[in-house]
RNA sequence: CGGGACGUGGCGCAGCUUGGUAGCGCACCUGCUUUGGGAGCAGGGGGUCGCCGGUUCAAAUCCGGCCGUCCCGACCA
């Protein structure tokens, strides 16, 4: 029934309070999503269409790589889990049945989709497997914020790739590639993807598929060919001047200079002239201390000194960095002695830095890296804009993730033991991907890169109907006996129309109609009678387009209005 | 988890400082008028003022505790 008069569309003129982000604001106004609680959201049938239509594209993806589709229940023991040890994991929901028995609201299904291949899966002919499901995922989110673009509770795609070896698993991995590449242009948004950290899925290689949008979560650094997420993104710094090397560093004084913008403000030189001294103490070793070095003009990256570290780490707290290297504020690589591991950041050209000297209101002038001290060469700064990617300059975007693929390896079949017999006999671990996709993020994003001012501006391939019909005048009007004659007429050729037959005036049915943000307007009021056109109007734009004849029968009707739905966006 | 803000009818807000019959706009219901850009007139319905406790003759208002929601940061397969 798509009757506006009889359809729950609720619009609002006002967002609520509390929101701020744009798709937040506009989904709740234009009556597609109702809130719950924190995190919490109901889809109204509006919006639960545009989401349908979101899963039907993947749906029809990842059938074409062969995937199996199948549904794993939310409410899962706990001992699974415990066996990979994720039960550990903050964000995930933990129960107590009434027996006392231990259970979880599953965030993901990698340990339930393993433990069923473990005991199914045999032999190297039952492989390779790709499984997938559309499933609620619970997380106990620290903070969700933004409408349905961070949630507590989500539905998610998720497949997963089951293969004898690391070539087969490389094969699956990038069969989803291709198929995300392929349901990424299909809805119409705008994306890259990107080289991603692993994070908490553990694994050997990881990329996100990011739609650029304002309340973007995730930043992403771009060049002509490259994207990264900036968590690990790689870059040539800019250039910045040096002073000559003298044959020695020299002391300088300093009092009270304490931040590199204060210490290169007082010697006028550029900030990238002075090493940023970031002591660091490894997850793995208490009491050790690490001393990372970056330019003064750059930021550590906490994701990739991990990855360089081979652990995670925390800044060093004042007392221990008194203690081991000198007064917080001045201290500095040299004279160090081999006391603490130093690593000295790729962007760090050759050349005389300024760093401090470890003593009290003091600096050293001229230091030279190698001369002066020894370091580990790693690369552990945050990217910044000015930054160059193969000579071309570096822009960065907010961006969500709508998206990502995981080579997981045997990261889940070895706990869980999910091995398979090769031709020789010999038992081997099952080699796995895992692929998640979110359908409300995909939704959301194509609201927030497309709205304007008046409101939401679907896609073609998301829109919740392809046309919104609006009917001018009262009930029982030449002009309202023809619209309905039209709504006929477009049910009979198959087109997806919400009519707005509701008794109000024609400015709110615009309002709501540009609100809503169906690709097409079919406007029929009295002018329509006059004219024997029906008034179409593009949604992306606001433009109109040629009128269509009223007296059209439904074949030539629908052929007209498929030709011009080719054409939208 | 740290910082900040908010909670009064479906939505947006005022009232709280200085305690005394709970108000405005939109939305909703009825009638009449109106119909190409969120209409007009008249009438009407709807609120335990987040919850619990305290102070007081009297609490939306003052005090205490709790809960909820949002924003920034931390965190985020």
């Amino acid at each position: 029934m798509t009757r506006l008069s009889q359809y729950l569309l609720p619009t609002e003129k006002e967002a609520p309070a509390d929101a701020e982000a744009i798709s937040h604001k506009l989904m709740v106004r234009a009556g597609l999503i109702r809130q719950v609680g924190a995190g919490m959201w109901t889809w109204l049938p509006a919006g639960w269409r545009v989401h349908q239509r979101t899963v039907s594209i993947i749906r029809e993806e990842m059938d074409r790589i062969g995937g199996q589709e199948l549904l794993m229940p939310v409410l899962q023991p706990a001992d699974p889990w415990r066996k990979t040890g994720r039960l550990a994991i903050d964000e995930l929901f933990k129960l107590l049945d009434r027996k006392g028995s231990e259970l979880v609201l599953a965030m993901t299904h990698e340990e339930i989709v393993t433990e069923h291949v473990a005991r199914v899966v045999r032999s190297y002919r039952d492989l390779p497997l790709i499984l997938y499901q559309f499933q609620i995922k619970e997380r106990d989110e620290p903070r969700p914020r933004a409408g349905v673009l961070r949630t507590r509770e989500f539905i998610m795609k998720d497949s997963y790739s089951f293969d004898r070896d690391a070539a087969g698993m490389e094969e699956r991995y990038e069969a989803h590639a291709a198929a995300y590449d392929r349901i990424m242009d299909r809805t119409g948004l705008r994306y890259y993807r990107v080289e991603s950290d692993v994070g908490m899925m553990g694994g050997l290689g990881a990329h996100e598929y990011m739609a650029p949008c304002p309340a973007g979560e995730n930043e992403i650094a771009l060049a002509p060919g490259y994207a990264a997420n900036v968590e690990v993104a790689s870059a040539d710094a800019a250039f910045v001047v040096l002073e000559d090397e003298p044959a020695a560093a020299e002391r300088i004084a300093t009092p009270g200079l304490t931040t590199v913008a204060e210490v290169s403000g007082s010697l006028s030189v550029p900030a990238g002239a002075l090493l940023k001294a970031y002591p660091v103490v490894p997850a793995d070793a208490a009491g050790k201390l690490v001393l990372v070095l970056v330019r003064g003009d750059h930021r550590v990256n906490e994701i990739k000194l991990a990855n360089a570290l081979g652990t995670a780490s925390r800044p060093a707290h004042a007392e221990e960095i008194a203690a081991k290297l000198g007064p917080p504020g001045f201290i500095g690589p040299v004279g160090l002695d081999g006391r603490v591991e130093i690593l000295l950041d790729a962007a760090v050209a050759d050349g005389a830095y300024v760093t401090g000297a470890n003593e009290p209101d003091c600096h050293l002038r001229g230091v030279v890296p190698g001369r002066d001290f020894k370091f580990t060469r790693v690369d552990v700064r945050t990217v910044q804009a000015g930054d160059t990617v193969g000579g071309q300059a570096i822009t960065i975007e907010p961006a969500i993730e709508v998206g990502n693929i995981f080579k997981l390896g045997t990261r889940y079949s070895e706990p869980l033991q999910a091995s398979y017999l090769d031709e020789t006999g010999a038992a081997l671990p099952i080699w796995m991907g895992s692929y998640g996709i979110g359908p409300a993020r995909i939704v959301a994003a194509a609201v927030e890169q497309y709205a304007d001012d008046h409101g939401i501006s679907w896609p073609r391939a998301l829109a919740p109907f392809a046309v919104h019909l609006v009917g001018i005048g009262k009930a029982d009007t030449p002009e309202r006996g023809a619209a309905e004659e039209l709504y006929e007429n477009l049910l009979a050729g198959g087109i997806e129309v919400l009519y707005d037959d509701r008794d109000v005036g024609p400015g709110e049915k615009f309002a709501d109609a540009e609100l809503l943000g169906c690709p097409l307007r079919l406007t029929v009021g009295a002018r329509a009678l006059k004219t024997g056109d029906v008034e179409v109007q593009l949604r992306r734009g606001l433009r109109s387009a040629a009128g269509l004849p009223l007296d059209h029968d439904v074949a030539d009707l629908t052929q007209a209005l498929d030709d011009l739905w080719r054409s939208l966006p």
